[in-house]
DNA sequence: TCAGTATATGTCATATTCGACATAGACGCG
DNA sequence: CGCGTCTATGTCGAATATGACATATACTGA
């Protein structure tokens, strides 16, 4: 996936049709960044409810808090190991990843 | 992760508390190898069950024969990106895919 | 206001992963 | 046997992701 295309979903509020078509993206490839954007505003929302800062989330799971931050801003240079790795990091379970992904 | 730590995993046949321990893996950084594992052998499933080639699987994704191989036999290199990439590629839904990781 | 904290964004050198290719082994079929 | 197909493994240069760091903005409360 080119960092250029995903850069531009950031430019958000499209549907994911419309995204998909505009850049050249089969459908598998749509469906993963789809399912990366999911899991990336869910580390979000499981960060925030255990009450951790970015910095702390990043010690533990040994990464930085720019890091971090670019998870959950959707940034494209990010790897589904990372944002998988920062989910498990906030004390999520193997389950409650399968419930985010299916 | 280290690719020299997963690298020998392949060595496998062991329960996951003992390899976690061997290699000096944190929780979840076991966790996401665990994972990772399950779901290479999900793409294998996934393939075969639709009679497809690795060669056959690789065109539909835009890789090599190679990588297909690579991620079937667990190799370490392989991203969680690719693993996925590679399922939904035999056509497999994202459903299915949150059903291997739950 | 000022200090402290949290988050966002950009850059860099390094590490990892990529597709491609070569090649080897296994298997079945003529 | 020889030939084609499928899979495994190793290696390459190129592409991408990494943690670290610097810095900017915003929002606290003293």
């Amino acid at each position: 996936m080119k960092a250029t295309k995903t850069k531009r979903l950031k430019a958000a509020g499209w549907k994911a049709g419309t995204v998909q078509q505009f850049l050249g993206l089969s459908d598998d490839e749509a469906a993963l960044v789809e399912l990366k954007l999911t899991l990336m505003a869910a580390v979000r929302q499981a960060r925030t409810k255990r009450g951790l800062s970015q910095t702390a989330l990043a010690q533990r799971m040994g990464s930085s808090q720019s890091r971090v931050a670019k998870i959950e801003t959707g940034d494209p240079s990010i790897s589904l190991d990372l944002i998988v790795r920062a989910f498990l990091a906030t004390g999520a379970t193997r389950r409650e990843l399968g419930r985010v992904f299916g």
